[in-house]
DNA sequence: TATTGGGGTGACCGATCGGTACATTAAAGA
DNA sequence: TCTTTAATGTACCGATCGGTCACCCCAATA
């Protein structure tokens, strides 16, 4: 007993933002958009980043965590960055185009880990993906408070929350046929896209 | 090898349409739907239909050919009723309308099996996969043309090929939040939905 | 030189994976 | 009654699952 002078157990935290577990979460991303959380082994990630799979959980807690950490940072940030756009532009209309652009350029930057987010939401334990669902809920108020300020502005219409669902669903699916090399860059498909909910919500 | 006269292999083909092969194809629908289709495994599949693995295997062939079934049923219907659509009505117009409608009730109804059709293509091996991608794009189709014939009829405007798939990812991710027996019936939402793409198309 | 500790290896754990083989049951037809 | 056949249960296959474990390597420090 007396030995346990020493730190019973250091229990090594892994630095939460080690270059090495970065690289893990962006090539399981990958694998995780190409073929499903599930259809995706632990020993496939570790291939993929060159690591075994003790190296492996050296720097990850658990697979469902790698999941959860893919499913959160870049809605955080979409989120982070529809505020700021919310809180520096008052026009409804210049507004609107702000966050089009914003989610489509988003999306299409980082098309691995926005597929995971939309699509493999089901594969979280209740706790996770409530919390993850929070994050989506989160990012359609930013969406409504813009479109009930135009509202009181006497520019916008009131539309119900299916159809501003349905506008949001039309970016988010995006992620099923979007090719971030294609002739139309994100950009312009924001900007479509801005227009289609504009002429959604104009009086 | 006189034995042989017989049959050398009757092969058992398990009836295309059986009502157990329909009861197991509504159930693991419903389970994919749940848990993606790597998610759930066979024996799964066979406890939540009072069925074994052989008595299941007797009226499947593989996991992957019941994920195929559940893609391609309801994506076949809803090819068949726009065609018919197409063809029954020639307004512009109230073709939208009707098209919308008729996709969001097919949604709603079959909310299990769409989920599977649009959550699940990755999980089919690569041929398989080209058919079902097939199916969409003959289903985009039905709505381009009918979208072509009201710009002749100078209706409507011309928009890009981006713009429609946006649209139309508007009804598909629908199956993420769009609740059966929710305040508003399948036919609003898909009313609502229409109006939103005549904006977006009329002149 | 001795000690420490971050980072990594590879064997191993019990459980489950998709799929098959085969015996069995029940009903129908001869 | 005897044979066929649709339908099912069960034991089993090799492979892989997510995760843990004891051990090791090596650079920095004392």
């Amino acid at each position: 007993m007396t030995e346990q002078l020493t730190q019973p157990k250091p229990a090594t935290p892994p630095r939460k933002a080690s270059p090495t577990r970065l690289k893990i979460l962006q090539v399981a991303a990958s694998l995780f958009a190409d073929r499903g959380f599930s259809g995706v082994g632990v020993n496939e990630i570790g291939e993929a980043t060159g690591l075994g799979r003790g190296a492996l959980y050296y720097h990850i807690s658990s697979k469902e965590d790698l999941l959860y950490d893919i499913t959160t940072a870049y809605m955080s940030d979409l989120i982070a960055d529809g505020k700021a756009i919310l809180d520096s532009e008052v026009d409804p209309i210049i507004r609107t185009q702000k966050l089009s652009r914003a989610l489509m350029m988003t999306i299409s930057e980082h098309l691995s880990e926005m597929t995971v987010c939309f699509r493999e939401i089901h594969a979280l334990t209740a706790e996770r993906r409530r919390a993850v669902l929070s994050l989506h809920s989160d990012y359609q108020a930013i969406w409504s408070q813009s479109l009930s300020d135009g509202l009181a502005k006497g520019q916008f219409r009131p539309i119900p929350s299916t159809v501003l669902k349905g506008l949001l669903g039309m970016y988010f699916y995006s992620f099923l046929w979007l090719d971030p090399r294609g002739p139309q860059n994100a950009a312009d498909i924001g900007d479509a896209f801005a227009e289609v909910v504009l002429r959604a919500v104009r009086v």
